[in-house]
DNA sequence: CGATTCTTTGAAAACAGTCAATCTGTGTGG
DNA sequence: CCACACAGATTGACTGTTTTCAAAGAATCG
């Protein structure tokens, strides 16, 4: 049932059986199709989300309902609002699905209790959020450096698998440029 | 000597006076003059740094030779770069003094040691990281959706007591603009 | 003060965004 | 299986914003 959740484990701490156990019981398996929602601004986002299976997206929208998207978040990778997590305020994001996926859910509190109750979960799941904020700060110095054409080329170097399943406008709305300035950088590049 | 540290903690833990002797056991202080490195790229990084007085800026270089700052830290916030720390390699990152500073600073074994002794401390740490991965995700959404006049207009609202003490050129690197648009707007705000 | 740095202002150029039309590919229903 | 509809991508022309470069004007610091 939750195998890409072990492997991904196994391949950064050491469980034992036990351990493994503690995790299986508070773990929930949620399949979305393609287009369906995860999370819904102005829900309270209550859960760590392991993505098994498929890519979500997390975005915004803004006063002019235009979308902005701040993660894309394929197998293997966690995903949710950690503000509203953390807060316990209602999500300003949404998540839904690209791909059809298969989530594992798990509620806080129970995540807290794994995390106190399993010391190198604990330490995994701390790495995992440094990382994260340092890709984010990676994606700052991006945004706020780069060119239109410099932020398309970083993105397909640092996610040459990502690209191609991801639609160009969505692309184009992660690095902050419009969809068309993306086609004629594209268009561009090919022709080196 | 630490009491700024103390103060801190204690706003968001409870500790005993013996585990607050454990924190002075491992903190070293450094004062910073204005314009005083605090780190400097390709170093290595293996602290983590308190600001317990003035303020601190990180930034990059960029090919072109340009300066893009990644974070602003005043008193009562935590700087570094969690990148090399994390991976041993020599940071991008640069660190400097803005106004004389005051950083206390832990090196990264006595860090680790000193969450896994003192659980308050490590729940602390653990919230701080999560609130600057949402700060960073909250400036990612800034970047990628707001026009020039917005990212301006929503620096002084969120950082209102810096906006003073920053050069506005510092202002303008950190929002991803040229310090002659920033005049700009901010001489078009003023007119309304 | 004088020197340096920071900020402002102007004009031109580069860049990216918008709008509209066309093209492409995909999937669906007849 | 084809025709059609639909969404996504491309292209062109235009607009608007932001950058760049240069110079002048403030502010700051020794």
């Amino acid at each position: 049932m939750f195998e890409k959740l072990h492997q991904y484990i196994t391949e950064k701490a050491t469980l034992t059986d036990e351990e493994f156990a503690y995790i299986d019981a508070v773990c929930v398996t949620r399949k979305l199709r393609k287009k369906q929602y995860l999370l819904q601004e102005g829900d309270v986002w209550q859960f760590n989300a392991f993505v098994s299976k498929g890519l979500v997206r997390t975005y915004r929208i803004d006063g002019k309902g235009d979308e902005h998207i701040l993660q894309f978040c394929p197998e293997n990778y966690w995903t949710g609002d950690r503000e509203s997590l953390l807060s316990g305020e209602p999500s300003r994001c949404n998540i839904d699905a690209i791909e059809d996926s298969e989530i594992i859910l798990i509620r806080k509190q129970d995540f807290e209790n794994l995390c106190s109750k399993i010391e190198p979960f604990n330490r995994m799941v701390n790495i995992v959020l440094q990382k994260s904020f340092n890709t984010s700060q990676n994606r700052i110095h991006a945004a706020i450096s780069f060119t239109a054409e410099e932020k398309y080329l970083n993105f397909i170097t640092i996610y040459p698998d990502l690209a191609n399943r991801i639609p160009q406008s969505m692309i184009a709305s992660y690095l902050g440029i419009s969809p068309e300035t993306l086609s004629r950088v594209r268009n561009k590049v090919s022709k080196k």
